[in-house]
DNA sequence: GCTTGATAGTTCTTATTTGGAACTTAGGTC
DNA sequence: GACCTAAGTTCCAAATAAGAACTATCAAGC
């Protein structure tokens, strides 16, 4: 690996985790499995909970389904509605989220700052 | 959470998930964490192994570092030359890349094209 | 004591990705 | 027919990353 690269390049790496990370490598991809593992299943409901930005949600929901991470049905036919649903793909990731879940609670605690 | 936002203001969320991914949720930030965990440790070595440019690695270290998952210590006093070591709290992400690496081994298995 | 060679970065310019907000589509409600 | 909801798309500005060259500090060779 001689020139940098960009992370979809990582595609077709060598080691599972870069593979993985090709995916899922990125913020918002996560917080997004994070909702889904959460019960949430909706544009808006994503878009709410994760506090970025449509058109962010909107490119992560797409390539999320392109690689059979998510599924993405019809839940009312007339307006037409989409939903985002974990398929067993998707589901297999949990172990990932509990090992982030865990680290963070043991190594970050919240810091209750007084926000507005 | 009405409006958008960063992904570092995502460390002090509510949910241990966000506040671990305002960390680490960043696909070379993890690709570093597997190098050390490959046994890696100095700068030109994670710059040709992620592939990255060296101002992403650089700037990725000095937050791990601030972060306590890595420690960065002199090798050498003259030339002073630094490497950087996984710390506990960084020893304690193994279980996170070990989900990655085994969902990428099972759901993506390397399609090995003729590259140059 | 000048040149070459590591290592660990920094700087610079250009390209790509995000952020923020408004707009669209398609139907539903009052 | 004015307003509402869901699921996006579009547009421009701002932030971030890519790519390559440059710097600093010493060691080794000659």
């Amino acid at each position: 690996m001689l020139a940098s690269m960009k992370w979809t390049d990582l595609d077709d790496n060598w080691c599972p985790v870069a593979r993985t990370l090709s995916l899922v490598g990125d913020r918002w991809t996560l917080l997004i499995l994070r909702d889904c593992f959460l019960g949430l299943s909706r544009f808006e409901q994503f878009v709410e909970s994760t506090g970025a930005t449509r058109h962010l949600i909107s490119d992560r929901l797409k390539r999320l389904v392109e690689a059979g991470i998510l599924a993405k049905q019809a839940y009312s036919e007339r307006p037409k509605r989409y939903e985002y649903v974990l398929t067993e793909k998707g589901q297999e990731f949990a172990p990932a989220l509990v090992s982030f879940r865990d680290w963070g609670k043991k190594h970050l605690p919240v810091r209750r700052q007084t926000k507005t």
